[in-house]
DNA sequence: ATTATACCTATTATGTCAATAGGTTTTTAT
DNA sequence: ATAAAAACCTATTGACATAATAGGTATAAT
Protein backbone atom coordinates (compact mmCIF):
# COMPACT_ATOMS: atom_id res chain seq x y z
CA UNK A 1 0.00 0.00 0.00
CA UNK A 2 1.21 3.72 -0.78
CA UNK A 3 1.53 6.04 1.75
CA UNK A 4 0.49 8.77 2.52
CA UNK A 5 4.21 10.00 3.06
CA UNK A 6 4.52 9.07 -0.91
CA UNK A 7 0.99 10.14 -1.88
CA UNK A 8 1.92 13.98 -0.73
CA UNK A 9 4.87 13.86 -2.02
CA UNK A 10 3.38 13.16 -5.57
CA UNK A 11 0.99 16.21 -4.49
CA UNK A 12 3.88 18.48 -3.90
CA UNK A 13 5.60 18.04 -7.00
CA UNK A 14 2.77 18.53 -9.06
CA UNK A 15 1.48 21.66 -7.11
CA UNK A 16 4.63 22.95 -8.26
CA UNK A 17 4.56 21.40 -12.05
CA UNK A 18 1.12 23.24 -11.53
CA UNK A 19 2.45 26.97 -10.92
CA UNK A 20 4.63 26.38 -13.89
CA UNK A 21 6.74 29.11 -12.66
CA UNK A 22 10.75 29.88 -12.10
CA UNK A 23 9.93 31.63 -8.40
CA UNK A 24 10.51 29.73 -5.63
CA UNK A 25 7.62 28.69 -4.16
CA UNK A 26 7.09 28.80 -0.37
CA UNK A 27 5.70 25.49 1.38
CA UNK A 28 3.45 27.27 3.46
CA UNK A 29 1.77 28.43 -0.11
CA UNK A 30 2.11 24.59 -0.72
CA UNK A 31 0.76 23.43 2.12
CA UNK A 32 -2.73 25.47 2.50
CA UNK A 33 -3.17 24.78 -1.30
CA UNK A 34 -3.18 20.81 -0.84
CA UNK A 35 -4.41 20.63 2.75
CA UNK A 36 -1.77 19.36 4.10
CA UNK A 37 0.03 19.89 7.51
CA UNK A 38 2.82 22.21 6.64
CA UNK A 39 5.09 20.90 9.42
CA UNK A 40 4.38 16.98 7.90
CA UNK A 41 5.39 17.95 4.56
CA UNK A 42 8.66 19.58 5.98
CA UNK A 43 9.88 16.12 6.65
CA UNK A 44 8.59 14.72 3.45
CA UNK A 45 9.72 17.47 1.26
CA UNK A 46 13.42 16.89 2.68
CA UNK A 47 13.94 13.88 1.04
CA UNK A 48 13.05 15.38 -2.54
CA UNK A 49 15.61 17.94 -1.54
CA UNK A 50 18.66 16.11 -0.71
CA UNK A 51 17.79 13.84 -3.90
CA UNK A 52 17.82 17.26 -5.64
CA UNK A 53 14.42 16.52 -7.20
CA UNK A 54 13.54 19.96 -5.54
CA UNK A 55 16.09 22.67 -5.05
CA UNK A 56 15.20 25.07 -1.66
CA UNK A 57 16.07 28.91 -1.23
CA UNK A 58 15.96 29.75 1.92
CA UNK A 59 15.09 33.30 3.15
CA UNK A 60 12.92 35.81 2.51
CA UNK A 61 11.60 35.11 -1.45
CA UNK A 62 12.72 31.37 -0.73
CA UNK A 63 10.44 28.61 -1.56
CA UNK A 64 11.13 25.53 -3.34
CA UNK A 65 11.10 25.06 -7.18
CA UNK A 66 11.45 21.75 -9.21
CA UNK A 67 14.98 21.22 -10.81
CA UNK A 68 13.96 19.67 -14.50
CA UNK A 69 11.05 19.72 -16.24
CA UNK A 70 7.76 17.70 -15.28
CA UNK A 71 8.29 15.41 -18.11
CA UNK A 72 12.05 14.14 -16.79
CA UNK A 73 10.07 12.96 -13.66
CA UNK A 74 8.54 9.49 -13.54
CA UNK A 75 6.09 8.84 -10.84
CA UNK A 76 8.77 5.88 -10.09
CA UNK A 77 11.52 7.82 -8.82
CA UNK A 78 9.30 9.79 -6.80
CA UNK A 79 7.56 6.85 -4.58
CA UNK A 80 10.76 5.08 -4.34
CA UNK A 81 12.22 7.99 -2.18
CA UNK A 82 9.51 8.14 -0.07
CA UNK A 83 8.24 4.74 0.08
CA UNK A 84 11.77 3.10 0.43
CA UNK A 85 9.81 -0.27 0.25
CA UNK A 86 8.47 -0.58 -3.46
CA UNK A 87 9.43 -4.45 -2.73
CA UNK A 88 6.29 -6.50 -2.19
CA UNK A 89 7.26 -8.92 -0.40
CA UNK A 90 10.11 -8.60 2.27
CA UNK A 91 11.68 -12.00 0.48
CA UNK A 92 12.87 -9.82 -2.43
CA UNK A 93 13.80 -6.59 -0.56
CA UNK A 94 17.79 -6.43 -0.10
CA UNK A 95 17.94 -6.25 3.73
CA UNK A 96 15.69 -9.76 4.02
CA UNK A 97 17.38 -12.35 6.19
CA UNK A 98 18.74 -15.44 3.52
CA UNK A 99 15.92 -17.88 3.01
CA UNK A 100 16.91 -21.59 2.36
CA UNK A 101 13.45 -22.48 0.67
CA UNK A 102 13.77 -20.00 -1.89
CA UNK A 103 15.56 -21.91 -4.43
CA UNK A 104 12.37 -24.55 -4.17
CA UNK A 105 9.89 -21.75 -3.37
CA UNK A 106 6.93 -21.71 -6.02
CA UNK A 107 5.68 -18.45 -5.45
CA UNK A 108 8.83 -16.41 -5.92
CA UNK A 109 8.76 -16.12 -9.54
CA UNK A 110 5.40 -14.41 -8.80
CA UNK A 111 6.29 -11.96 -6.64
CA UNK A 112 9.41 -11.16 -9.02
CA UNK A 113 6.99 -10.67 -11.69
CA UNK A 114 4.65 -8.58 -10.19
CA UNK A 115 7.38 -5.94 -9.37
CA UNK A 116 8.71 -5.57 -12.55
CA UNK A 117 5.22 -5.20 -13.76
CA UNK A 118 4.94 -2.12 -10.59
CA UNK A 119 8.58 -1.00 -11.24
CA UNK A 120 7.75 -0.52 -14.95
CA UNK A 121 3.96 1.08 -14.84
CA UNK A 122 5.26 3.83 -11.57
CA UNK A 123 8.60 4.92 -14.05
CA UNK A 124 6.55 4.38 -17.22
CA UNK A 125 4.21 7.65 -15.92
CA UNK A 126 5.62 11.09 -15.54
CA UNK A 127 4.73 14.28 -13.79
CA UNK A 128 3.65 15.83 -17.38
CA UNK A 129 1.69 12.26 -17.69
CA UNK A 130 -0.27 13.21 -14.93
CA UNK A 131 -0.75 17.03 -15.80
CA UNK A 132 -2.27 16.55 -18.44
CA UNK A 133 -4.35 13.29 -16.86
CA UNK A 134 -3.19 11.25 -19.54
CA UNK A 135 -1.68 7.64 -18.80
CA UNK A 136 0.68 6.66 -21.22
CA UNK A 137 -0.22 3.14 -23.83
CA UNK B 1 3.45 -4.62 0.65
CA UNK B 2 2.07 -8.25 0.99
CA UNK B 3 2.09 -9.20 4.77
CA UNK B 4 3.54 -12.72 6.31
CA UNK B 5 0.17 -13.27 6.74
CA UNK B 6 -1.01 -13.38 3.01
CA UNK B 7 2.44 -15.30 1.85
CA UNK B 8 1.59 -17.64 4.71
CA UNK B 9 -2.23 -18.09 3.73
CA UNK B 10 -0.68 -18.73 -0.06
CA UNK B 11 2.36 -21.67 1.65
CA UNK B 12 -0.50 -23.38 3.10
CA UNK B 13 -2.90 -23.64 0.62
CA UNK B 14 0.17 -24.86 -1.56
CA UNK B 15 1.08 -27.31 0.51
CA UNK B 16 -2.11 -29.18 0.93
CA UNK B 17 -2.24 -28.63 -3.13
CA UNK B 18 0.74 -30.44 -2.75
CA UNK B 19 -0.04 -33.17 -1.03
CA UNK B 20 -2.81 -34.06 -3.31
CA UNK B 21 -4.85 -36.21 -1.29
CA UNK B 22 -8.28 -36.24 -0.33
CA UNK B 23 -6.87 -37.06 3.28
CA UNK B 24 -7.54 -34.11 5.92
CA UNK B 25 -4.32 -33.05 6.81
CA UNK B 26 -3.22 -31.63 10.34
CA UNK B 27 -2.22 -28.00 10.64
CA UNK B 28 0.96 -29.55 12.91
CA UNK B 29 2.41 -31.49 9.85
CA UNK B 30 1.87 -27.89 7.72
CA UNK B 31 3.40 -25.93 10.25
CA UNK B 32 5.91 -27.95 10.90
CA UNK B 33 6.87 -28.63 6.54
CA UNK B 34 7.02 -24.97 6.43
CA UNK B 35 8.54 -23.71 9.29
CA UNK B 36 6.11 -21.95 10.60
CA UNK B 37 4.59 -21.67 13.61
CA UNK B 38 1.08 -23.31 14.54
CA UNK B 39 -0.19 -21.59 16.98
CA UNK B 40 0.12 -18.06 13.89
CA UNK B 41 -1.31 -20.50 11.08
CA UNK B 42 -4.51 -21.36 13.31
CA UNK B 43 -4.87 -17.43 12.70
CA UNK B 44 -4.75 -17.56 9.58
CA UNK B 45 -6.10 -20.53 8.11
CA UNK B 46 -9.24 -19.84 10.49
CA UNK B 47 -10.16 -17.14 7.74
CA UNK B 48 -9.31 -19.38 4.68
CA UNK B 49 -12.06 -22.06 6.75
CA UNK B 50 -14.86 -19.41 6.99
CA UNK B 51 -14.61 -18.85 3.53
CA UNK B 52 -14.80 -22.08 2.53
CA UNK B 53 -11.58 -22.23 0.58
CA UNK B 54 -10.46 -24.93 3.23
CA UNK B 55 -12.60 -27.61 4.99
CA UNK B 56 -11.90 -28.38 9.07
CA UNK B 57 -12.40 -31.73 10.50
CA UNK B 58 -11.88 -32.47 14.22
CA UNK B 59 -10.89 -34.82 16.13
CA UNK B 60 -8.52 -38.24 15.77
CA UNK B 61 -7.74 -38.37 12.67
CA UNK B 62 -9.18 -34.78 11.35
CA UNK B 63 -7.04 -31.75 9.46
CA UNK B 64 -7.42 -30.14 6.53
CA UNK B 65 -8.18 -30.37 3.26
CA UNK B 66 -9.26 -27.94 -0.26
CA UNK B 67 -12.57 -27.91 -1.04
CA UNK B 68 -11.79 -27.37 -4.56
CA UNK B 69 -9.16 -28.86 -7.57
CA UNK B 70 -5.96 -26.28 -7.45
CA UNK B 71 -6.81 -24.84 -10.64
CA UNK B 72 -10.25 -23.60 -9.48
CA UNK B 73 -8.43 -21.19 -6.51
CA UNK B 74 -6.90 -18.00 -7.50
CA UNK B 75 -3.79 -16.41 -6.18
CA UNK B 76 -6.40 -13.21 -5.43
CA UNK B 77 -8.80 -14.45 -3.93
CA UNK B 78 -6.23 -15.89 -1.52
CA UNK B 79 -4.86 -12.68 -0.77
CA UNK B 80 -7.67 -10.48 -0.86
CA UNK B 81 -9.02 -12.67 2.33
CA UNK B 82 -6.01 -12.20 4.38
CA UNK B 83 -4.66 -8.83 3.68
CA UNK B 84 -7.87 -6.69 3.63
CA UNK B 85 -5.74 -3.89 1.93
CA UNK B 86 -5.60 -4.88 -1.57
CA UNK B 87 -6.64 -1.27 -1.98
CA UNK B 88 -3.45 0.47 -3.00
CA UNK B 89 -4.47 3.96 -2.08
CA UNK B 90 -6.14 4.69 0.98
CA UNK B 91 -8.31 6.93 -1.40
CA UNK B 92 -9.70 3.96 -2.99
CA UNK B 93 -10.62 1.80 -0.34
CA UNK B 94 -13.97 1.26 0.83
CA UNK B 95 -14.01 2.78 4.17
CA UNK B 96 -11.91 5.46 3.43
CA UNK B 97 -13.18 9.33 4.19
CA UNK B 98 -14.84 11.15 1.39
CA UNK B 99 -12.16 13.02 -0.25
CA UNK B 100 -13.42 16.59 -2.02
CA UNK B 101 -10.39 16.69 -4.09
CA UNK B 102 -11.33 13.46 -5.74
CA UNK B 103 -13.11 14.95 -8.70
CA UNK B 104 -9.86 17.22 -9.99
CA UNK B 105 -7.52 14.76 -8.39
CA UNK B 106 -4.25 14.10 -10.86
CA UNK B 107 -3.37 10.81 -9.69
CA UNK B 108 -6.45 9.04 -8.57
CA UNK B 109 -6.69 7.62 -12.08
CA UNK B 110 -2.93 6.57 -11.87
CA UNK B 111 -3.79 4.68 -8.87
CA UNK B 112 -7.34 3.42 -10.69
CA UNK B 113 -5.59 1.88 -13.32
CA UNK B 114 -2.46 0.80 -10.80
CA UNK B 115 -5.10 -1.40 -8.72
CA UNK B 116 -6.60 -2.75 -12.20
CA UNK B 117 -3.64 -4.16 -13.23
CA UNK B 118 -2.64 -5.74 -9.46
CA UNK B 119 -6.28 -7.03 -9.51
CA UNK B 120 -5.85 -8.83 -13.17
CA UNK B 121 -2.53 -10.09 -12.59
CA UNK B 122 -3.28 -11.98 -9.19
CA UNK B 123 -6.70 -13.01 -10.09
CA UNK B 124 -5.34 -14.61 -13.51
CA UNK B 125 -3.04 -17.25 -11.45
CA UNK B 126 -4.03 -20.15 -9.59
CA UNK B 127 -2.74 -22.42 -7.60
CA UNK B 128 -2.11 -25.38 -10.07
CA UNK B 129 -0.38 -22.30 -12.35
CA UNK B 130 2.35 -22.17 -9.14
CA UNK B 131 2.85 -25.80 -7.75
CA UNK B 132 3.70 -25.79 -12.17
CA UNK B 133 5.71 -22.94 -11.76
CA UNK B 134 3.93 -21.41 -14.87
CA UNK B 135 2.75 -18.11 -14.88
CA UNK B 136 0.50 -17.23 -17.45
CA UNK B 137 1.22 -15.73 -20.58
C1' DA C 1 16.76 45.14 12.18
C1' DT C 2 12.99 42.68 10.80
C1' DT C 3 10.69 39.42 8.43
C1' DA C 4 10.04 35.37 5.83
C1' DT C 5 11.62 31.46 4.73
C1' DA C 6 14.10 26.82 4.68
C1' DC C 7 16.19 23.60 7.62
C1' DC C 8 17.08 20.70 11.89
C1' DT C 9 16.22 17.48 16.04
C1' DA C 10 13.28 15.37 18.90
C1' DT C 11 8.95 13.48 20.68
C1' DT C 12 4.35 11.32 20.64
C1' DA C 13 0.07 8.88 19.64
C1' DT C 14 -1.89 5.40 17.17
C1' DG C 15 -2.33 1.25 14.93
C1' DT C 16 -0.98 -2.92 12.66
C1' DC C 17 1.77 -6.87 12.32
C1' DA C 18 3.62 -10.97 14.02
C1' DA C 19 3.56 -13.94 17.39
C1' DT C 20 2.54 -16.29 21.85
C1' DA C 21 -0.30 -18.37 25.55
C1' DG C 22 -3.63 -21.12 27.49
C1' DG C 23 -7.57 -22.89 27.17
C1' DT C 24 -12.40 -25.65 25.19
C1' DT C 25 -14.81 -28.64 22.09
C1' DT C 26 -15.25 -32.28 18.90
C1' DT C 27 -14.19 -36.62 16.92
C1' DT C 28 -11.90 -40.93 16.31
C1' DA C 29 -9.46 -45.01 17.70
C1' DT C 30 -8.71 -48.29 21.22
C1' DA D 1 -15.91 -45.52 28.33
C1' DT D 2 -11.68 -43.48 27.86
C1' DA D 3 -7.82 -41.32 26.01
C1' DA D 4 -5.71 -39.08 22.46
C1' DA D 5 -5.59 -36.01 18.63
C1' DA D 6 -7.05 -32.67 16.45
C1' DA D 7 -9.67 -28.16 15.32
C1' DC D 8 -11.33 -24.14 17.34
C1' DC D 9 -11.63 -19.99 20.59
C1' DT D 10 -10.23 -15.65 23.30
C1' DA D 11 -6.94 -12.77 24.95
C1' DT D 12 -2.42 -10.61 25.37
C1' DT D 13 2.14 -8.89 24.07
C1' DG D 14 6.28 -6.79 21.91
C1' DA D 15 8.02 -4.45 18.23
C1' DC D 16 7.78 -1.40 14.70
C1' DA D 17 6.11 1.97 11.20
C1' DT D 18 3.18 5.63 10.21
C1' DA D 19 1.47 10.09 10.74
C1' DA D 20 1.87 13.92 12.94
C1' DT D 21 3.36 17.63 16.27
C1' DA D 22 6.60 20.82 18.64
C1' DG D 23 10.08 24.01 19.14
C1' DG D 24 13.90 25.61 17.67
C1' DT D 25 18.21 27.47 14.31
C1' DA D 26 20.22 29.28 9.99
C1' DT D 27 19.83 32.10 5.97
C1' DA D 28 18.49 35.65 2.81
C1' DA D 29 15.90 39.76 1.24
C1' DT D 30 13.99 44.21 2.25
Amino acid sequence: MISTKGRYALRVMLDLAEQASDNYIPLEEIAQRQGISKKYLEIIIKVLVQNHLLEGHRGKGGGYRLTRPPKDYTVGEILALTEERLAIVSCLSSNSEHCERKPFCHTIPMWEKFEQITHDFFFGITLEDLLNRRLPE
